[in-house]
DNA sequence: ATATAATATATTGTAAATCAATGTATTGTA
DNA sequence: TACAATACATTGATTTACAATATATTATAT
């Protein structure tokens, strides 16, 4: 139990939520998802990814087509499906809640929301 | 594999960076800190809050001690170490880089460092 | 006194998920 | 024909949150 375990145990918890949106802003194949993460710090390894995305298929949030490559096998171009979007919609409320709800737990005093601002 | 699934991972993810912060804040016993967590909207349940008190207690970053209560047996009262104070810093840096990187990959336009906003 | 309720710490077994390592398949090049 | 690069995929081990349950202490009711 070392520090850098929980430093990996915070960015696992938005692994799905950060493929999700990748996907929905266009058609990628799985290494372009490991490269967006990448670029992100949030690195995935793809023992981890082909998982996931079956999961996220089987699930009906994603679907997939093959797609000829110029250079070597074909590859699996997934694009998100209605009830995928819908999904990310309330992920990214869940996402927006959470992170207001840690930066007051941490006293971290962060830009409120219109909503916040007024209410009360 | 549900989208409930998903949300309560992203909380998981962030469950000891809050613990350590609540800590920080102040000498706390297990129930305190359920009962704060629950106010953030991030349950955790006893028989997953000792087993972590153990093991940050272990990982030398919290100290406790005993005291009576006027009404129960009594309380473990947990303290943060200096080990575990320079561990929370790390992760609340580390914990504003994510969100930061988060809120880019979903292009959430969310102000920017100051660093950031002169870069480049 | 004794039983019960409330409070508090703690453990056990199960399920889920990431990771490291490896396997299988396809295409282009030497 | 062999080899390298690319791509999809699986397996076994480890970690960890959770549900259920166990153990112990104090106050209260009978």
């Amino acid at each position: 139990m070392d520090i850098q375990n929980t430093q990996s145990q915070m960015r696992k918890g938005v692994l799905e939520f950060c493929i999700l949106s990748i996907i929905q802003q266009g058609e990628v194949y799985p290494s372009d998802i490991v490269e967006k993460m990448k670029l992100a710090n949030l690195h995935i390894l793809e023992g981890t990814l082909y998982p996931l995305l079956t999961r996220l298929k089987n699930a009906g949030l994603l679907n997939y087509r093959w797609v000829e490559s110029i250079s070597g096998p074909p590859r699996k171009y997934f694009v998100m499906t209605e009830e995928g979007k819908a999904a990310f919609e309330v992920l990214l409320k869940t996402w927006k809640e959470m992170t207001s709800s840690v930066n007051q737990l941490t006293q971290n005093t962060n830009p409120i929301s219109t909503s916040e601002a007024t209410a009360s």
